[in-house]
DNA sequence: AATGAATGAGCGTTCATTCAT
DNA sequence: TATGAATGAACGCTCATTCAT
């Protein structure tokens, strides 16, 4: 009984150290020009053994992206705007969920590269992108349905553009995160501007 | 005098007739998956033909990125906030940049495609499309700076920050169009949303 | 003294478990599309134990070829013409040597499947397999010499020949019993058909 | 017009090429054992260049395969067994037969070990000998069915049966031409041997 | 100018075998 | 004794690019 459980984990072990050095290379080179050679040799091991835990070189990309975006849709999904009383509330909800998937970038900046990168690389990658989107797009029609329901959107607004449209901001948010730095590209203050725009739009309120 | 006149009006002509056909095989099968077979039997010509007229495989696919971000940036610095005089104004110049743009798309959903979905396909492509967003971020930066300046951007507003939200938000509604038709993927849905966003916010006005 | 035979017989034991299971894989996938992991799978041992019994894969054919061969040719070499007296005991030896060959086949249908299909797969495969015809042969040719003697076998007959066209025959009646089922592969017409062909030949006798 | 002819000459003159060399590898070391690169390097040519001339290594093969088969079938369907009048005619047609095939033996002596040899090396090699022994067996049935209504077979012999096992023999004659000599591989004799069976089986004709 | 035949580096992948545990 | 993780040589094949005609 113990043995078989020494062996799986001995297994998962191995599977994430390939799955480390693969993220670092594909973050490095994407995903085309990454062969199961340069992976393999930087696991200083031979490259069959890695077709010893993974199926092929798509599984091991799959792997990490899905890895990645289950972590996101936990984010996403996690939020509460269903526990908001107020204004304030509302806007701290979305606060909170910039923080935490600022957070999975601040951790994650390899697996964020390839997740906006690769999206097109091979048409099971885009698959499980847009799958992806697809769902976030859920969470967010959701966060903007319950916040109308309880006066904090202008009724007025079409929800599925909007939700739309603030994903695209989410996402470019992070990605600007993966780029050398620079005055735009600073993460805090674009989730604080998205925010703002969020709240109170780009032009002065009219009286 | 005139032979190679002639002579270089009709390299022209092969280059624009190679470039149509490969756009057309860059869209159906993507860069990577496109090759210069595919895009030379589609033009009924020899392979080597085509290394007369471009450098490599490349070197047409960067012809073909670059003349649209020229045609997206000639549209965005085109656009004259400086005219306006009124918040209304403000408002139709954000609309008209909209509605220009809208129409590159219905005329070159294909590049359109090759625009969003090949970016990282070669570093080459990803500098050319670094490039043109920097250059598109000052275009809108210029839109809110003088925005401000005429008092119809809030100017405790972030810049740059926006400019890039903004520009995020203008290029997934493009992206949009590329889509499979959706309730969420209606071009001209999005754009009214997003000029929506831009004015009011998505919360009611606190009184 | 008493454990090793023990041990020895043990390992026989296991080396029988093993040609088993074998022989099943090899006749369903043939030698080079099995893999030594398809038959350690279906043994339900790890691949490496195999090695403790077979040198390798070649070895575990070349056993199962072997014992194959052994049957065929013990069956041969126990035909007895000597004992035949008359022409109808001659023919009556032939017609045993068809029935225990195709009791053999019944048996062991698998065996001969590999028996005739991966006779080039290997050179030692080969090899064997050629060994194993050549003092078939020998036995066919015993047996027309031994009717010639007696008189049973026309003496103009050039036996080495009538000895190889037979073996032909006979092998090919073996053969037809691994086939789907049809008309011509009815392996007890075959061989009824041989026996009439080779005391009456095929043509009516003169007067 | 000149042009695409001399083209398309030049491309079958390649092919020709290849066929030759690759004839002579599969000959030496087998299907299986036979690389693309060995077919290459003999040709003194780039292995990219075999694959504009063929899909693939059993491409190769098969055409090889197949024209052999085809010469073959084409001397079968040729004999005249309706045009004999006499037993001897009859007997003549056979020899003719035998005669031809020994011809293109001569000829032939590699594609003719492959033909043999290769026949389980791939589904797909079989699949085509299968075909081809099925279209034998109709050609001798035809044979013997004349042969019948003639009066030059006996009536009572099953002629499916007869046909496998006359195709067997003939068969393995041409194999024997493809062994290392020996007494018993002489194909004429063999060949003589066969007809004379056939005539006149193997004992001696009961007054 | 136009061609397309030739090239070969490089790819992902398989699997028989070894050997430390 | 039994294991199965590790290995890496070797495979068939693709395709961007060159260059002789």
């Amino acid at each position: 009984m113990a043995r078989p459980e020494v062996s799986a984990e001995q297994k998962q072990v191995k599977r994430e150290a390939i799955l480390k050095v693969a993220l670092e290379v594909f973050a490095e080179k994407g995903y085309h020009a990454t062969g199961i050679a340069d992976i393999a040799s930087r696991l200083e091991a031979g490259h069959g053994t890695i077709y010893r835990y993974f199926k092929n070189k798509l599984d091991i990309f799959l792997t990490l992206y899905e890895s990645l975006n289950a972590e996101f849709l936990a984010v996403a999904w996690g939020t509460r705007p269903d526990l908001a009383e107020t204004r304030e509330e509302y806007i701290a909800v979305m606060h909170k969920f910039c923080i935490d998937f600022s957070q999975i970038f601040l951790r994650e900046i390899n697996r964020i590269r390839i997740f906006f990168e690769e999206v097109y690389a091979d048409p099971e990658i885009r698959k499980s992108f847009e799958a992806a989107q697809a769902e976030f797009l859920d969470t967010t029609i959701r966060f903007l349905t319950i916040g109308r329901e309880k006066g904090f959107v202008r009724p007025e607004l079409h929800i599925p553009s909007t939700a739309r449209l603030m994903n695209a901001m989410v996402f470019d948010t992070m990605r600007a995160g993966t780029e050398p730095e620079s005055a735009s590209s600073n993460i805090l203050l674009l989730a604080t501007t998205l925010i703002d725009l969020f709240a109170r739009g780009a032009m002065p309120q009219l009286k």
